[in-house]
DNA sequence: GTGAAAGCGCTAACAC
DNA sequence: GTGTTAGCGCTTTCAC
C-alpha cells in the first residue's frame, strides 16, 4: 500500500548519491554548477528512485510559480479547441497551465478561487459572466487576460475575433453570390451578439442594402435558432447569417422540415467554425475564429504583464475568416427580381 | 503594477490583527480553539487585506494534498460531461480535483507527469492510451482509477459502464419494434468496441437471429460511420446498431443521402448521448451512460485507495440506459416479410 | 484561548 | 565544484 510510504524527496537522493541537496537541486533543475561525472550519478539515483521533484515546494520557495490559470466552460466546445492551443502558446513561453472548470454545478467565482490560491501569476478567462466589480478586483490582484468577453477595463487585457468583421465577411459572401434579402438571427444576450449584429447592419447599408435589414432575436441555442425560423418562415428571406453554429443548426432544421431547400431556396451563415459545423451531414458555411493566433495573442498578453513589459495596446482583435462550405449558394432567380448587383 | 508588491500572507493578518500566526491558521481553516470575538475580528482583518491562503505552502506543510488529479482528452465531448459530475463528487468527499488535459500537442505522459508533480493523492484517468508497463509505474506511486478502458491490473481501479448490456439494449429495443435484420457498425481498435460488438452478437443470439448477425467494421470518427454506410447500402438491413453517436451521424448522413428513409427504411441506434445526439436536427435513439453514477463510483474508489480502506471489488460496471430517440421505428413490412417474432 | 517554535521539500546566497 | 545555511507560507505540536 503506497500510502503508507513516504515520497522520494531530495534528500533521499543526496544521501544515496552522497552528495548534498543543493547539489541535486542543481543538477534536477539542469542548473549550471555541477561536475559532468556527479550529474550523471544523482541523475542515476533519482532515476532509481523514482524521484519526483515536488512543485509547490519548488514553487513556494522559488517565490514564482510560473503559472497560468484558466477558466474555461466544460459546456462550451470551442473552449476546448482553445485549451489545446493555449497549451502550446503556454508551453513556449516558459509558462505551466492549471485549469480550472466551470460547470453547471461549479460557478466562476469558484473556479477563480481555486486559482487563485494556486498562486498564479495571471488568469485567463474564457467568456462568463463576472461583473465588471468583481473582474476589478481579480484585476486588482493579477493580471487577467479575458477571452471572448468585453471588459471595458484599462487594467483587464482582452483578446477576441473581430465579430463585426465576421458580419461583413457572411453578408459579403451571400451578396457576391447574389443575395439581397438577407436577415440575421442574433445571439441575445451573449457576449459578441451586439457587435454581430451591428456588423450585419452596417455590411447590409454598406451595399445599398438597409430596406433589406431584418433582425431577428435569437440566442446561443439550437432552440433559439429554431424558433427564429418559425418567425422566419411567414416571410422567409433568401439567406440568414446565424449568430452561432448551434442556433444555425436548429434553424436548420426547422427550415427543412418546412419544406425550404438550403441552399436552393435559403442560404445559412453560421458562426465559429465548431466542429458542429464540419459534420457532413450539417456541412454549414461558417465564420472561423483563428484560435492560434488567439491562443498566442492572450498568452503573449499575460506574459508581459507578469513580466512587466510596458506592452502594447490592452485589446487584441483577431480576424476571422470566411469558411464556405454546403449551405450557402446562389439565391434562386424569382419572378421579377433584378438582376444581383455586384459590390 | 500589482507584480511588485508581495501577496498578503497570514503574517499580514496576524500583525494586524494583533494575534499569532497560529490563532490566524486556526480561524482560516476554521478549526476549533479560537474565542468568537478574535475569530470575528481575524476574519473581519483578513478580508480587509484581501489575503487568500497559499494552497502550497499548506498542503506542504500538512504533508497532504487532497487533491485529485484528472487526465481528459479536451476533443472528447463525453469527458467534459463527465468532468462536472467528478468535481461534483469530489467536492463532497472534501477533495479537490486538479486537472490536466490531453491535446492533439500534449500527450498522456505529459499530462500524467504535471500531475505527479503535483503530488496529486490519486490519478483519474479517463479512455487513454498508456501501455499496461505505464499504468503499472504510475499505480506504484499512487492509486490509480481508469475510466472508460480496460486494465487488467489488480493495482488499478476500473470503473466503465456495461458496454455489453448497452448492446443488448439496443438490439432488445430493435427487435421489440420487429427488425431482425440487424447490423452493427464496430469502434474497430476503440476501448468498448470489442465488447459492445460481443454484446450485439450475443443478443442477436439470444433473438435467434445469429444468421443475421453482421458486423462492418467502423471506428470513432464520423467519416467511419459513412464509410461503414456505403458498405451497408449493397444489402442494406432493417436496423443498425453504432459504436458511437459521431458514427451512427457520419452513417445517418451517408443513409440520407443514398435516399434511404430513417427510420421510414432503416432504423439506427448510437451509443453515449452525447449533445450531438440530442439535437433536433439528428434526434438520435442512443444508449446513454450514467455519468453521475460512474463519477461518484471514481471517487469513491480513489478515496477508498488513499485512505487505505479495505475496499470492494477493484472494477465497477455501470448500467447504461436506452435513449428512445427518432431515429428508430418499425421496420417497413417487406414483401413475404414474416411477422415479427416476439422475444 | 493563545503564542512560540519546529519544520514540510525545496531554492538561492554564500562560503569553502 | 560542492556544501552550508536561511528561509518561502503555512500547520502543528506543545507550552502557557
Amino acid at each position: 500500500m503506497q500510502s503508507a510510504e513516504r515520497r522520494t524527496t531530495l534528500a533521499d537522493v543526496a544521501a544515496e548519491a552522497g552528495v548534498s541537496v543543493a547539489l541535486v537541486s542543481i543538477v534536477m533543475r539542469g542548473a549550471p554548477g555541477a561536475g559532468a561525472a556527479t550529474r550523471e550519478r544523482v541523475l542515476e539515483v533519482a532515476r532509481r528512485l523514482g524521484y519526483q521533484p515536488d512543485s509547490r515546494a519548488r514553487l513556494l520557495r522559488s517565490g514564482r510559480s510560473r503559472l497560468l490559470g484558466v477558466v474555461f466552460d466544460v459546456r462550451h466546445p470551442f473552449h476546448h479547441d482553445l485549451l489545446t492551443g493555449l497549451y502550446d502558446a503556454a508551453g513556449k513561453a516558459g509558462y505551466q497551465l492549471t485549469l480550472s472548470a466551470v460547470t453547471p454545478l461549479r460557478g466562476e467565482r469558484t473556479a477563480v478561487g481555486d486559482l487563485l490560491q494556486d498562486r498564479c501569476e495571471a488568469l485567463v478567462l474564457f467568456g462568463g459572466q463576472l461583473r465588471a466589480s468583481e473582474l476589478a478586483s481579480i484585476a486588482a490582484r493579477l493580471p487577467v487576460v479575458a477571452m471572448m468577453r468585453a471588459a471595458r477595463r484599462r487594467d483587464v487585457d482582452v483578446v477576441h475575433n473581430d465579430d463585426a468583421l465576421g458580419s461583413h465577411q457572411a453578408v459579403d459572401h451571400l451578396v457576391g453570390l447574389g443575395h439581397r434579402r438577407i436577415a440575421h438571427v442574433d445571439g441575445g444576450e451573449w457576449h459578441g451578439s451586439a457587435e454581430r449584429r451591428a456588423g450585419y447592419q452596417e455590411a447590409m447599408r454598406r451595399h445599398g442594402l438597409a430596406e433589406h435589414i431584418r433582425v431577428v432575436s435569437g440566442g446561443a441555442g439550437e432552440e433559439d435558432g429554431a424558433r427564429a425560423a418559425e418567425r422566419l418562415l411567414g416571410d422567409p428571406p433568401t439567406a440568414v447569417t446565424v449568430f452561432n453554429d448551434l442556433s444555425a443548426t436548429g434553424l436548420l432544421d426547422v427550415l427543412r422540415r418546412n419544406g425550404l431547400g438550403v441552399p436552393g431556396d435559403i442560404s445559412v451563415v453560421g458562426y465559429d467554425d465548431t466542429g458542429l459545423s464540419r459534420l457532413a451531414h450539417i456541412d454549414l458555411t461558417t465564420i472561423g475564429q483563428d484560435i492560434d493566433t488567439m491562443a498566442a495573442g492572450a498568452i503573449e498578453r499575460a506574459v508581459a504583464r507578469i513580466e512587466g513589459t510596458p506592452a502594447g495596446p490592452r485589446e487584441m482583435v483577431v480576424p476571422p475568416r470566411l469558411v464556405v462550405r454546403g449551405t450557402t449558394g446562389a439565391p434562386r432567380p424569382a419572378a421579377g427580381a433584378r438582376p444581383p448587383r455586384q459590390r
